[in-house]
DNA sequence: CTCTAGATGTTCT
DNA sequence: GAACATCTAGAGA
C-alpha cells in the first residue's frame, strides 16, 4: 500500500489546542483502504464560546457531539446539501475543538479516487483532493465514518506520522462568516494542491 | 485565470 | 426560515 512502514500518530498528538495541531498535521498521511493522502492544508476550529466559526460555538448538539469526544477521532459532517467534510478532534473529551482537513495530495490509490468521481467532471491530478469536500470524496468518507478512531493501529481510517512539513504558512480561514480574522488556516507554502482562498459570500436562495 | 449563479439537505433559531 | 467550514458549469478575458 505504500504506507506500511508508517505508524499512526499517538493520541497525545491531538491533546493540544487545534491551532497547534493543525500546522503539525501538514505532511502527514491520512489513509483509508487503498487510498492515502498527504495533507497540505488544514484549518483549526476552537472552543465553545470562544470561536464563533466553530461548530461547537453554541455548545453540544447531536451533530457536533463527536467533537466533544476523545481526541484523534474523525468528525464528518454534511453541508451545503451535498458535501461531506472531515475533521480530526482535538483536546480531551468534553472541550470540543478540531481541525478541518482542507486539502491534500494523493499518495496511493489514484485509480480508486478517480473511480469515486465517475459522476463529476474529471480532474487533473492536483485537484483530486483540493478542497475539503473533494478530499472527503477522494478518501471515500461519509456519515458512516463519523466518530472513527484514527489513532488506532488497526482502524479503518488512520492518520499516519509521515514526514512533517516545512515551509508552513498561515492566514484567515476560508468561507467563514464570523471569526474570519483569526489566522487559523495553515498550508504548505508553494504546494499546488492547496485550495484557492475564498472569502465568505452570503447566499441568497430563491 | 476570473467571475457569476445554481444545486441541494441538514441544523439550529 | 435562514444559514451553511462547498463545488461545478458556463461565460468571458
Amino acid at each position: 500500500m505504500g504506507d506500511g512502514s508508517l505508524t499512526p500518530l499517538g493520541r497525545d498528538f491531538f491533546d493540544r489546542p487545534a491551532h497547534e495541531v493543525a500546522p503539525d498535521l501538514l505532511g502527514r498521511i491520512l489513509s483509508h483502504g487503498p487510498v492515502s493522502v498527504r495533507l497540505t492544508e488544514t484549518e483549526a476550529y476552537g472552543l465553545p464560546g470562544e470561536d464563533p466559526a466553530s461548530h461547537t460555538f453554541r455548545g453540544l448538539t447531536p451533530r457536533n457531539s463527536v467533537m466533544f469526544g476523545p481526541p484523534g477521532h474523525l468528525y464528518v459532517y454534511f453541508t451545503y446539501g451535498m458535501h461531506f467534510c472531515a475533521n480530526l478532534v482535538c483536546l480531551r473529551p468534553g472541550l470540543g475543538s478540531g481541525v478541518l482537513l482542507r486539502a491534500g495530495e494523493i499518495v496511493t490509490g489514484e485509480t480508486m479516487v478517480r473511480s469515486r468521481r465517475e459522476n463529476a467532471r474529471p480532474l487533473v491530478f492536483r485537484d483530486l483532493a483540493r478542497g475539503p469536500a473533494r478530499l472527503a470524496v477522494a478518501l471515500g468518507l461519509g456519515r458512516e465514518h463519523n466518530g472513527l478512531d484514527c489513532c488506532s493501529g488497526d482502524g479503518i481510517v488512520r492518520i499516519l506520522e509521515g514526514e512533517p512539513a516545512t515551509g508552513v504558512k498561515s492566514g484567515p480561514r476560508t468561507g467563514v462568516s464570523t471569526g474570519a480574522e483569526t489566522p487559523w488556516r495553515f498550508w504548505i507554502d508553494g504546494d499546488r494542491t492547496v485550495s484557492p482562498y475564498k472569502p465568505h459570500v452570503r447566499r441568497i436562495r430563491t
